[in-house]
DNA sequence: CGGTCTCTTGAGCAGAGTCAATGAACGTGG
DNA sequence: CCACGTTCATTGACTCTGCTCAAGAGACCG
């Protein structure tokens, strides 16, 4: 397992949810890719574009964009190590929104045929992907709840709580303690709301003693009440996946 | 072509979007199915269940819904005929939301093992069952995009816009003239307004000259001033998928 | 003919936005 | 080591979009 292959992390990931023999894990090492580091807000996928390679987010943290024709911008999704970031484009043709990265971030770029191929005739591995991508989806659709049902408490608070557990599940928090990956204007642009109203909320939670905050450090005081406030169940996030395999 | 087998319509979603062989063809057909008819507002699938099989819709609307703890619902997405309704199912374990019918609709249930079958050692249906839960992900992703940025006039108008063109893809509108497939409480629950301000606003709209509308029934007038106003545009939904080939 | 939905419309309220200014932290060049 | 510019976080005052509450009016159904 020890090994300083940069696709290991992808391996890791896809084999998190799927049991993967030694020859799928071979085929995914020996993946034709091209790696790069690269600075924090730069763009890994434009929209528009038509892409022929699939950048893998190996390290560091990345989110998916859009914006409106009045310039507001709308974050639809966080990723983090391991993800394929551009599963999206694996079998269309033009890109529907933006990728950038949050932090500094080591990326990998695979062209999409290898990937294609992986995906099409290896079904250990396109039973991952599939996994992959359709945990993503379901996010999107408690996105969609999120800013679309939920006041400002309540899905700021929901937003720190899916944070909190992503960012652990990825070995990047300890226990509801994290750094936020993103500063009020982009949290603001994940819940749809103004900077100025974030800050205003997330004051309240930790006046509420839900939250400890200095800056972008977040701690969890009391996990119990947060998830009560921001309607947070783990459900959606399907982290059972592989344990309880259909 | 010409044929009364229930599953045609899959047949021809599917091969809407790559070339299917005789042999891939004749697969999905041979596919053990159970059919039924549903009556309007009938669930098909309830969030937390585990599920043997996958209902396809052959005709009627259906769309996916979730609850908060508040009691607010928010519709997440819209399933046309020919969708596999439960394709967010097929490699997890626990439906994470409801998925309810609009319409008095004809599902056919099949099993998912099968299905996975079909996903994972047919290359040709794999790749267009890809497409399929790709293009579902995109639109969920303009959906966060039109809850959490654009104000009533604009999401309303977006969602008339996707409405038009997706009944008219699926071959139930002609030319922005379509049956608005919900109530306004639902169409509220789409845009995540209440259903007054959703008739306040459908109402603007119609005085501005962009719709003609009589309860349910919708006629886009101004087709360019509605695209312009609910700030559309057809990239995300794909619909170039099958003629351009990657 | 009464009951049930749904659509409409009015009146008043409030959550979130806008505008604007201040302050803290950090990096850079001199 | 310090002055300065930049980026963020914070806070106040005021506005407005969309919500709540409530009531009436068609349409359809048994």
């Amino acid at each position: 397992m020890a090994s300083n292959h940069p696709l290991e992390k992808m391996v890791a990931r896809l084999s998190s949810r799927t049991e993967l023999s030694a020859a799928d894990r071979a085929a995914i090492l020996a993946l034709p890719h091209h790696l790069r580091t690269v600075e924090p807000a730069a763009y890994l996928v434009r929209m528009g574009e038509r892409r022929r390679t699939c950048p893998v987010l190996l390290d560091g943290l990345a989110f998916r964009q859009k914006t409106t024709s009045e310039g507001a911008r709308q974050i639809v999704s966080l990723q983090v190590p391991g993800d394929l970031i551009d599963l999206p484009n694996l079998f269309l043709n033009q890109s529907d929104h933006n990728v950038q990265v949050l932090t500094r971030a080591t990326i990998a770029e695979i062209p999409i045929p290898a990937l294609q191929e992986l995906a099409l005739n290896h079904p250990a591995i396109a039973r991952a992907m599939w996994i992959d991508a359709l945990v993503d989806a379901s996010i999107a659709r408690e996105w969609i709840v999120n800013v679309g049902r939920r006041d400002a408490r309540s899905a700021i608070a929901h937003v720190l709580c899916e944070f909190g557990m992503r960012l652990r599940n990825a070995g990047l928090a300890e226990d509801g303690v994290y750094e936020l990956p993103m500063n009020q204007e982009q949290l603001g642009d994940v819940v749809g709301l103004t900077p100025v109203h974030v800050n205003r909320t997330l004051k309240a939670l930790a006046a509420e003693g839900l939250i400890r905050r200095d800056k972008r450090h977040i701690a969890v005081v009391d996990w119990e009440a947060l998830r009560s406030v921001g309607d947070f169940s783990t459900l959606y996030l399907h982290l059972d996946q592989g344990q309880t395999a259909s």
